[in-house]
DNA sequence: GTCTATAGTGGGATAGAC
DNA sequence: GTCTATCCCACTATAGAC
């Protein structure tokens, strides 16, 4: 997982360096589509051929922005878990800096969205190369499930994880669609669900009802490939 | 709801339909990149400026496209319904018929994924334009809970419908991305899904489980805006 | 061998003549 | 309503500079 086809020099990660930084802002402030390659190089002050060394395609450039996030997501998830022991506390925290790390974004989400579903990107949520960044995601889930003060099923807790990652992803494409102010739907739906999680969880040590939520939850685990 | 820009006059929908039918084959086996306008253009006979008259874009092809899947799955779950009054069945015939109509472009599924995401196109699901094709599924599914000969609680046969649509576009978006021979694991997923339902729904006259299964439909048919 | 500049290809969409 | 000519886009090929 190298951010360039060339990192071998310094002079080629100060080049690669540069292009990402201007490609990156373009992509905060005008979106994925008013971002031609053109103005990025010109901006970088490189050539066109140049940032293409560097960069394979325009995708490739969306996965270093798709990288970045990752990276904020948990270093802002980190300071958010230590607030509480609370489950359903801590995983708001994780749901709720995942979703501020992308407001920024919010303007073009669609188009980063198509760009990053195509067939031709590499950031394709169900690709091999978004595994790790799911990784991430997923690991912050543990940590949440592992550090609270809350008893459940061992077996829950280990599907939990996996399941609350296709969650965030699902979360995360209502809010590419949210039209409402500061995506205020969007923290609505996450509330909801969080206060439904607060009243199934328990219901797992009921014995007729452990099946049924394990069921559920491989079957939401499933769904990811 | 119009399928071109200028339906006003004979020769000028025998054109549009011409190009329609172009565009709808070669989506079909050529898939959505690979189908270029010019090819589309000289193929039905017209030049570019023509064609771009009456669809506006290439995405407003793929609009026509989505338009007559629709259709096919209505008219392919009606004899299918007609087959069994039970209530998971039935549902069944409605998801299964859906994927058997989606199955011929399943090879270039996640390029029309792309498209019909992206912010330009007028099939993005939860745009405007597209709410009478998932109205169309949503009724289906309302038959296939109406015509059932299950006795559910009044507010869950009201709201499954409306719930199920969600499930039926999840599961076409797990399709996209299987890679499994003929989609096996799709098919997979949707009787574990059908399997849980048959468990979970008659839980629902529990007086203890009622309000959070409603919560969970509830939540489920919000995410749809 | 590592990197860069330029010219070129084919794509979707558009303007304006007819 | 239709066509021709053109625009700008992402991406590629390749020659040559360091």
């Amino acid at each position: 997982m190298f951010s360039s086809s060339a990192p071998k020099t310094a002079k080629s990660e100060r080049t690669s360096a540069r292009i990402r930084d201007t490609a990156l802002r373009s992509f905060r402030e005008r979106g994925y589509d008013a971002t031609t390659v053109r103005a990025i190089a010109a901006e970088a002050g490189v050539s066109v051929g140049v940032l293409n060394y560097h960069f394979p395609s325009k995708n490739h450039l969306v996965q270093e922005l798709y990288v970045q996030v990752q990276e904020a997501h948990r270093q802002a998830a980190a300071p958010a878990l230590a607030a509480s022991d609370d489950l359903i506390d801590r995983l708001r925290a994780v749901f709720a800096t995942g979703l501020d790390g992308l407001s920024p974004y919010h303007a073009h989400a669609p188009e980063f969205l198509a760009a990053a579903v195509s067939p031709r990107s590499p950031v394709n949520p169900f690709a091999e190369d978004s595994a790790p960044a799911l990784a991430i995601v997923e690991s912050l889930f543990r940590e949440a499930v592992d550090g609270a003060d809350t008893t459940l099923p061992d077996e829950l807790t280990a599907a939990l994880p996996r399941a609350l990652v296709v969650g965030h992803l699902l979360l995360a494409l209502f809010w590419v669609y949210d039209r409402s102010p500061q995506q205020r739907k969007t923290r609505l739906l996450l509330d909801h669900g969080l206060r439904l999680l607060r009243t199934a969880l328990p219901l797992a040590r009921i014995p007729l009802l452990r099946r049924p939520l394990q069921d559920l939850l491989a079957l939401i685990a499933d769904a990811r490939g």
